[in-house]
DNA sequence: TTGGTGTATCAAAAAATTTTTATGTGAGGT
DNA sequence: ACCTCACATAAAAATTTTTTGATACACCAA
């Protein structure tokens, strides 16, 4: 149905990445804030700015801002649709017979 | 549960690339050799060699070999643990309240 | 206003991925 | 055996991603 391979390889970058599977790890026990995952994390103050772009782009976090302070959590809607989407891609729509294009 | 994330991300990796989606919309067809495969795509014999190797090595995909061809396929198995890492990794644990650690 | 704190952004460097080119290998056919 | 075909592998080049360091910006408090 969707047809822009670019934006559905942007959806998955989410989880091809070691520092932004620990970071969700942390988001699945709830709501966190940058510093909070900073300190869990093996990695600088810019370098977790730049993950949770990459996670924010993808729709499966959100972010909210509260004074000084960002919040992240992650999107239910975000996951549904990477859930439907892996599915989706994975799903075969024929009884899979063998292939004969080179067999005679 | 799994805590290797290396192998989570490779797994993702499969879907996180143009020419990765492409094969497996093709696939979703059903069982097709390489050079099918390469007729369809932009891209050169050792470049497709590349990309279906990712593929299998995210389990994705499976092959088999048939004299001189190499016939490959989406793997059920494959698909469903991928479908299943994903609803694992976007799961919330908790009534997701908001973050209180920076606000007194 | 000034200064400090939390985060984002930019640019350069480093690292990883992808593409390209060349070569190697194994299966058939002659 | 030899040749060819289909594909894999290796090395080099091109591109993209990630990390790092510097700077900028917004907010708050004094």
């Amino acid at each position: 149905m969707d047809s822009d391979y670019q934006s559905q390889a942007r959806l998955f970058k989410a989880f091809c990445d070691e520092t932004r599977l620990r970071v969700l790890e942390m988001l699945r026990g709830g709501e966190k804030c940058a510093c909070k995952l900073l300190e869990n994390l093996d990695c600088g103050q810019s370098g977790l700015s730049y993950h949770m772009k990459v996670l924010l782009e993808s729709g499966i976090v959100t972010s909210r801002q509260e004074g000084k302070w960002t919040y992240y959590r992650i999107c239910p809607e975000g996951a549904f649709t990477a859930v439907s989407l892996v599915q989706q891609l994975t799903t075969v729509t024929v009884d899979s017979d063998r292939c004969d294009c080179c067999e005679p």
